[in-house]
DNA sequence: AGGTACCGTAGAACAACGTTCGATACGACG
DNA sequence: CGTCGTATCGAACGTTGTTCTACGGTACCT
């Protein structure tokens, strides 16, 4: 889970990577640039080399992806594994839902790889115990368990995808441009007509400007009433 | 909502294509071989033109994959508005997130590009408000309205993703193949250490063979259940 | 009937992308 | 010094989204 930097060249011609290092630089590029700024020959310019090369560390690009999410997934997990216990199981899930939530929220590519990840291996898996240890301590079945982590997964990757969508096209100043977004999608809803459109029109106010954590903290909520009912406390 | 298909040309040269038609031959593409399919140039083929012809009715691929979307949606809401209304609004609810459900299963690729619909107007928004029709009869707050309405959206699309994503490479024979793709992992999670990974031992016996929608079903229903508490009822 | 304006269509070309191939350099070991 | 496996890179190929420009067809006007 370390990550030793490449020794940066002293005066080198040619390149030279790790694995570790091309896993970086592509969230990085991900991170500042979205999904279409991830090309071999970017990630080659920012490693200093030739687009090739990066053929000798993964099979093709979607081994580059699966392996770059699987990567960051391991930040998540470290950050969970952070979290102080609390007594209550369910507050210890809200929590690292929470957490999660937060990451892809930051990363908002995160939330469309997250579910691909198809490798039984690595930090998604582990990611998936953590989360299920806290049901371990409720009064559940095994089947009623294993759908209580899908149902929070789920709401958190649901979540994470209705609010990561991008903005049509002013995606810069995204600090101020965001409420004017839901300001005109809520001054388009307000001339619907209130006979065919009752319940748009009883949403509009909350949903003009509206913060999209509260948002993803009261569906988290609903499950987690759900659960705890369920579990019989 | 009807799909009325092009004349279908009596040895005309050119190619006379029409909105409907566009949008109708992309969807099957799309069903038939997966995002991948849908390429001008194929799209093109069927349509038995050439591929620039294409943008006369649609700006770029990201307005064809929105239009494509929303008229699919239509279907689906066209769904939605046959059910029967059943007396308990949550019943309501849970029979038009199945329904919503099942469309997304049955369209793998309809998942991915779901949330990515950024238009006001359209299906979308038509059947956004059909959700949401059921809570206006709760007892609710506005507020809770529309973040009851947000949940269920988040769980459908949050399960539905987390179900439609592809099979490593045996993807013919799909059918069979399900089964040994869940036991291939099933079989791997069971060699783990039994100390290390207690959740992931606890349930491999439900995740090996499990069916997706019950798993869905059990998903929605803590969530709905977290609402009728919510609700009072 | 002839012209003309507009609605659609389409071929050819461009840049960018993922990917492959073959050649080349580097370090270790004999 | 020679050799082998590791690692790198330039050049090229096929495909994609997209643009440009030109062409065909229909309807309307004079």
């Amino acid at each position: 889970m370390a990550r030793p930097q490449t020794r940066t060249g002293e005066g080198r011609r040619r390149a030279s990577h790790s694995m570790e290092s091309v896993l970086a630089e592509a969230a990085a590029l991900l991170d500042e640039a979205g999904p279409s700024a991830l090309t071999f020959r970017a990630l080659a310019g920012r490693l200093g080399g030739g687009a090739a090369s990066i053929y000798w560390y993964v099979a093709n690009k979607d081994e580059l992806l699966d392996r770059t999410t699987d990567y960051v997934i391991g930040d998540v997990l470290a950050a969970i594994e952070k979290l102080p216990p609390a007594g209550d199981p369910i507050d210890e899930l809200r929590a690292m839902a929470l957490t999660l939530f937060d990451a892809i929220v930051e990363r908002s590519w995160l939330a469309a790889y997250f579910m691909r990840n198809s490798d039984v291996q690595g930090n998604a898996l582990r990611l998936y115990e953590k989360l299920g240890q806290p049901t371990l301590r409720l009064d559940l079945t095994a089947r009623q368990r294993f759908h209580a982590v899908s149902a929070v997964v789920g709401v958190v990757v649901g979540s994470a995808i209705d609010l990561g969508r991008e903005l049509p096209e002013g995606f810069l100043d995204s600090g101020v441009k965001r409420d004017d977004f839901l300001g005109h999608y809520a001054g388009a809803w307000r001339e619907l007509d209130p006979e065919e459109f009752p319940f748009v029109h009883e949403i509009v106010d909350e949903f003009d400007g509206h913060d999209d954590v509260e948002q993803f903290r009261a569906a988290l909520e609903l499950t987690l009433t759900g659960l705890r009912r369920q579990a019989g406390a």
